[in-house]
DNA sequence: GCGACAG
DNA sequence: ATCTTGTCGC
């Protein structure tokens, strides 16, 4: 049997829970990287029904957005989804369509939640521990936490709150558009999350990585 | 016990 | 996430 990522998982939704406690404290929460020249976006799409998981990996320059290399993989499904613990879903196609693109990424943008997660792993921040690099959260929907009224202009944000403490922003991407939900997943800080995800955001809601990574998942076979 | 609940 | 066409609105 080939060694799974996530280590000596015993396969249970418990044993699952208790390897994001550990996990999550090896989360870096500080800026940890150097020149961004390289952006990756990944997200995860189904076929069959569900029974095939099928992960996309897009790979773009930092500074001009373009599009330099695509991978797209197809996996069997391994597990149901259980909210808290999309990573042990997804993450096995993730980290093979990453494995396919022709160079490892600076910085990595993750369909999903950083550390606005219940445990403070959620899957961008298990791909970032899993694979030592930085990666940033951005998901549609919160999953935890509150946080105070958004203002409607492009660029505006207000901190994610849960028990007390900042984990993310929600941040709007673009006028009259849902927010989006940003989140530092390892090797990046709380405050530099939000303006990495801007600097991607063309002339959509989704930031360029993850809008074309998610085209690419979910396109229709 | 009663809801909420990324994708 | 996915099942699914056209349609209303900026």
């Amino acid at each position: 049997m080939p060694d799974s990522p996530f280590g000596d998982w015993d396969g249970t939704p418990a044993g699952a829970r208790l390897l994001q406690q550990e996990l999550a404290g090896q989360v870096v929460l500080s800026d940890d990287f150097l020149d961004l020249g390289l952006i990756a976006g990944v997200d995860v799409g189904f076929e069959e029904g569900g029974g095939v998981t099928r992960a996309a990996a897009v790979l773009l320059d930092a500074n001009t957005l373009g599009v330099l290399a695509e991978s797209l993989v197809r996996i069997p499904t391994s597990m149901p989804y259980i909210p808290g613990l999309l990573s042990f879903r997804e993450l096995p196609a993730v980290l093979c369509a990453l494995a396919e693109l022709p160079r490892v990424p600076d910085l990595i943008f993750c369909d999903g939640q950083g550390i606005a997660h219940p445990r403070k792993l959620g899957i961008a921040a298990h791909l970032g521990v899993v694979s030592g690099l930085p990666t940033i959260g951005v998901a549609k929907k919160i999953l935890v936490g509150t946080h105070a009224e958004l203002g409607s202009q492009r660029g505006d944000q207000v901190p994610l709150m849960y028990r007390g403490e900042v984990l993310g922003a929600v941040l709007r991407s673009k006028d009259r558009v849902r927010p989006l939900i940003v989140s530092p997943g390892h090797r990046v800080s709380l405050a530099s999350a939000p303006r990495l995800v801007m600097a991607c955001v063309t002339r959509y809601r989704l930031p360029e990585p993850t809008r074309l990574a998610d085209r690419l998942a979910s396109r229709r076979a």
